[in-house]
RNA sequence: GCUCCUGUAGUUCAAUGGAUAGAACACCAGCCUUCUAAGCUGGCUAUGUAGGUUCGAUUCCUACCAGGGGUACCA
């Protein structure tokens, strides 16, 4: 949309004989313009200062005045263009039709979005929680840009934080046992409890060591005497998950484990090697990723077993098989970045069709400020639900001083401040988080975004208003022209969040327009006696809501009618 | 040691190489007989250090300082 107005007005530029690309930006101040063009590269070339020469331009431009541009002022180096309100408001209302903000960069693309990862029989903590939501946003991000999106999640139910559980469990076997008729809260805290009982053993001696490893061994070998156990607290496990999507509007197209890949991994990496693409070395099998300015890791330990990076090898098999994918997003912590680049070269060389489609987005950390220090080892974990449940607190502490009341706000505000906290600052920015504060409810927050489409309702539902009105307008307010064209700009926003996957890109622009609709809220009344500005402004504030509601789904925020 | 990432108001975050470095929280002062005060208006305070490239650097380059990650059988 805004992409037609800039044309307009490099048309215009080219008119009186500006050469070249066009580069338009937006002045500081909505006092100097619209847009703006930069005179520096063009006075240089044409040996001028700059900012005679801006005057210059604007003079000759003055006499070609005509169209959308209303008005052209040199502001010293800058030529500025003054829009026709009046016209920009016809044009940005024609635009809104109801694909208003999507793209076809994805069309006939299959993208994967891997995200969340939980661990089987570990806890679902903060770091998981804010996973979830960003991967959900990416997801509906790339959607939103024409990507058929999977949602896949790939989650390890072997391996030693699973020994280590199971050596809790066969310990704690009495509790074990109690807590079967346990509602599933409870039974999930249990298995924390036992991860934390058999990882502090696990660290007593070596003696101790060797017989958690051979819970291990067992697993990998699928050893009747712990299918009980494990199937019992896998399940829970997983369903406490599915849970969790659930409360959080998301899920999963496939779940894939560990223990479906590590086989075939094992096989390909044994084919490599004598293909040449592995190599041993001190007993174990790796990938020389210092032949390409990268670091060796080891795929097979000298054990024989798969390690991590040999389990992907298996992992991106069934990706190839199931899906065909044109793009393969893995949102996993930014301390893997190396380990990916590696792990992504010998996939190039292993399945050459995968060839440059795979790409790791980091996530940034999660931590707790002070000396709160979270440990799943000596479980000092806050869980989702735990910070859900403090960010509920504080939402209906306000609630109760709101004379606005209704059922099931409560959860959809917790949730839009939760994930708005998550989102606004970029997938690998770390969150420093406060349990009790951190998650912002007022000013650039998600009940802020909620309650500007609140009030937007409120509006309306008092207001007649049909969308066949004809503009019918002198003037318009600076904060209606404000207005005007931020919507404008929603589509090459939602585009460059698509092309980055980046939810704070949306996210950024849904406080901007939140807070200029605020403004115009306290500069203008909606209505009022003039039927024609009544109209006008009631087709304004809708088309503002049309677009938050939009972007808050891009977020994963479901906005309420009132509140 | 090598390598990657990050250093911006008291705090949390913005800013395709461009105009007076923007917001939010906190703090101070105002605004509800007018469409929802979870709001609006005003005030306060910032680019780690030293060089370089450029008409112009928060942005690019070099060195240093500080914090974090990775660096073979964990993920």
């Amino acid at each position: 949309m805004i992409e037609h107005i800039e044309q307009e007005i490099q048309e215009l530029l080219a008119q009186v004989g500006v050469q070249g690309k066009i580069e338009l930006s937006r002045p500081p101040k909505a006092e100097m313009g619209d847009f703006a063009y930069a005179c520096f590269a063009p006075a240089k070339e044409a040996g001028k200062n700059p900012v005679e020469f801006a005057s210059e331009l604007a003079e000759k431009l003055q006499s070609e005045d005509e169209g959308l541009v209303a008005d052209v002022k040199a502001f010293g180096p800058y030529v500025n263009f003054f829009l026709d309100p009046v016209l920009l408001a016809q044009k940005v209302f024609t635009a809104l039709t109801s694909s208003y903000g999507a793209h076809q960069l994805g069309a006939e693309k299959t993208c994967l979005v891997e995200f969340a990862c939980p661990n089987p029989m570990k806890a679902f903590h903060l770091g998981h929680l804010k996973n979830l939501i960003s991967g959900e946003s990416v997801a509906r991000i790339l959607e939103n840009v024409g990507y058929a999106v999977k949602r896949i999640n790939y989650q390890g139910d072997v391996g030693m934080h699973i020994a280590k559980t199971l050596w809790g469990l066969f310990d704690l076997k009495d509790q074990f046992e109690a807590m079967k008729d346990q509602p599933l809260k409870k039974q999930v805290e249990f298995l924390g409890e036992a991860y934390a009982h058999g990882a502090r053993y696990f660290e007593k001696g070596d003696a101790e060591k060797a017989e958690v490893v051979a819970y291990n061994q067992k697993v990998y070998e699928k050893d009747e005497s712990i299918q009980d156990v494990y199937t019992v607290a896998r399940n829970w496990s997983l369903e406490y998950f599915d849970h969790m999507y659930k409360r959080m509007d998301s899920g999963f197209d496939r779940l894939y484990f560990e223990s479906e890949v590590f086989t075939r991994g094992k096989e390909l990496v044994q084919e490599g090697l004598k293909e040449g693409t592995f190599k041993e070395s001190d007993g174990a099998v790796i990938f020389e990723g210092s032949a390409h300015d990268l670091h060796d890791r080891v795929f097979l330990n000298s054990k024989g077993f798969t390690t991590y990076e040999a389990k992907e090898l298996g992992l991106a098999e069934m990706h190839v098989q199931e899906f065909h994918p044109d793009k393969v997003v893995h949102l996993v912590g930014k301390e893997q970045s190396e380990y990916f680049k590696v792990l992504f070269k010998a996939i190039d060389i292993v399945f050459p069709e995968l060839q440059g489609k795979e790409v790791h987005l980091p996530g940034g950390f999660l931590q707790l400020k002070g000396d709160q220090k979270m440990s799943s080892r000596t479980g000092n974990v806050v869980t989702g639900d735990q910070l859900i449940d403090a960010v509920t607190d504080r939402i209906s502490q306000i609630m109760s001083d709101n004379d606005i009341v209704q059922d099931g706000i409560l959860e959809t505000v917790s949730l839009a401040a939760l994930k708005y906290t998550m989102l606004k600052s970029g997938v690998s920015k770390d969150v420093a988080f406060d349990i009790e504060e951190s998650v912002s409810v007022s000013g650039n927050s998600g009940p802020y975004l909620l309650y500007t489409v609140a009030r937007i309702n409120s509006i309306l539902d008092k207001g007649n208003f049909s969308a066949d009105t004809p503009v019918d307008i002198k003037s318009v307010h600076p904060a209606e022209k404000a207005l005007l064209l931020l919507i404008s700009e929603y589509p090459s926003r939602t585009k460059e969040a698509g092309e980055q996957m980046d939810p704070s890109i949306v996210a950024q622009y849904m406080f901007d327009l939140a807070q200029q609709f605020q403004r115009f809220y306290a500069a203008c009344s909606v209505l009022q006696d003039d039927v024609n500005i009544q109209q006008f402004r009631l087709h304004l504030i809708s088309s503002v809501k049309q677009v938050m509601v939009h972007g808050l789904n891009l977020l994963g925020i479901t906005s309420v009618e009132h509140m």
